[in-house]
DNA sequence: TAGTGGTCTAGACCACCGT
DNA sequence: CGGTGGTCTAGACCACTAA
């Protein structure tokens, strides 16, 4: 990261200084950015440590302290988990942890959400109990509909690869997913392999097919259930369903899933913090 | 926060130490919690500044970069804002930065969402053109129900106020929210009051009134729209509307608000992100 | 015991802001 | 210009984990 001692200048050997580019990054974003790539690169897997600090603050020469500061950023956006004592691990959707991290579905009974949740991050991690088991319904490949395509930045007609599921909870049909993959990515998925999955669709893309969801942005609605999906969630046509629709992203923010879920809410709702 | 010459010892002049309570928090922790213990008495008051850094640094005995840790987390938690050459400021909802930050509803046409959001928290503060009219339906004082009275934690029957209001976009009703508020707290208001108030409800409460939002928990269903509330927002009665059901809190975690809100998503939309 | 992340300090310099 | 937050460093010690 730098050459020779340096006098504390705050942007010494910056990556294409003087150019017409952006703005600049302080060292630390620039570190962050490498360990990024590192991430992206598979160089370090999820479940792995990845270097210590003070490895990794003598491969960039550059203090401790600013590689903390890039770490720190990275535990923020749940890319990285430390444990104190044992070293930095790269996230992963098979741990515990982290595998609700995207499930905003919840029974109405739980005594928690709304009514104390008194510390702010740590109240959804309590969300155990929500063992709804997955039915595929099907799973084939075909080219994008335009729409789909967009969301997924891909040029329209690609292939995709659609799965039709149903999760139950407490043996009552509870949300109907159509969820929308890139084929290019998802080479061998089949409805066989999602059943035979036992654990999280994101951990199954996670380790079977070297995508890791990073982060998503949802669109929620009330919509009145047509004749299909009203059998299929057996309820009655017209009911009231939420529909969450969402495109998740992995690094460099690519797009890799457009998933619409339809929700029964009698039971169930969704849930959400604001700070 | 420490007497003499430290030895760079962890947890000299930890409060409460050696005795049965919770395990004592690092320095800048608690340096955070007489932060806040300030906010919330009002020394600071929202949209002033709060001292410098070094000031702070020197009041309570610790170095600088103690303190900084500690106003990094408030600033994370949104209850302080920072502005480089300028200082640090007590977050207030009058500001057009944080006034959005409650609102999760958005109209379907606006390209971001789902579509670009190419900077995780970014995204959000483009929400702009949401201008929705609010129109108060009712405003009256009651004793709360019991399980108005669970969620604000008081006692059953315990004075309330409840108000009723329309928001309407381009002329369409849009939410009707129901909003129950302990009295206590809310001595003034009325109908009038909260009509002649141009901007976000919460500001009102916060400049009116001392109680400012720090931070919510929202539960989202999809019902069916009974005769009343269909006629109130112009739908048909049995027609999907998202509720979204909050309650608030303030400094100390003590809830001040318990809202209800019945949502026509035909052209909007609750927009939220994981990550 | 050795290695890891976590805390705290002290000091330097930077970028930005208002006067 | 002086003051503020922002970056970076170097070094000390702590708490925790595993061997």
């Amino acid at each position: 990261m730098n050459d020779a001692p340096r006098p504390g200048r705050a942007d010494a050997g910056r990556t294409g200084a003087g150019e017409a580019g952006p703005t600049f990054a302080p060292l630390y974003r620039q570190i962050r950015e490498l360990l990024v790539r590192g991430l992206q690169s598979g160089e370090w897997k999820p479940g792995e440590a990845i270097p210590s600090e003070v490895e990794l603050a003598a491969r960039y020469r550059v203090s401790q302290g600013t590689v903390r500061k890039a770490i720190d950023e990275l535990a923020a956006a749940n890319l990285v988990v430390r444990r104190q004592g044992r070293g930095t691990f790269v996230a992963s959707h098979r741990e515990v942890r982290t595998q609700f991290r995207f499930l905003r579905l919840r029974p109405d009974d739980t005594a928690a959400d709304v009514a104390d949740a008194a510390q702010p991050g740590v109240a959804s991690e309590s969300g155990q109990g929500m063992v709804m088991t997955s039915r595929v319904l099907e799973c084939r490949r075909l080219r994008a509909p335009s729409e789909v395509a967009r969301a997924l930045a891909l040029r329209s007609g690609e292939a995709v690869v659609l799965i039709r599921r149903i999760l139950e909870a407490d043996g009552r049909p509870t949300v109907l997913d159509e969820i929308w993959l890139p084929g290019s990515r998802f080479r061998g998925l089949s409805a066989e392999r999602v059943d035979a999955w036992h654990g999280p669709l994101y951990a199954l893309f996670e380790t079977e097919f070297g995508t890791r969801m990073i982060r998503a942005a949802e669109r929620l609605k009330a919509i009145a259930a047509d004749r299909a999906r009203a059998r299929t969630l057996q309820v009655a046509e017209g009911s009231p369903l939420l529909l969450v629709e969402r495109v998740s992203r992995t690094y460099a923010d690519q797009p890799v899933e457009l998933r619409r879920g339809y929700c029964v809410t009698d039971r169930h709702h969704y849930y959400n913090e604001l700070s």
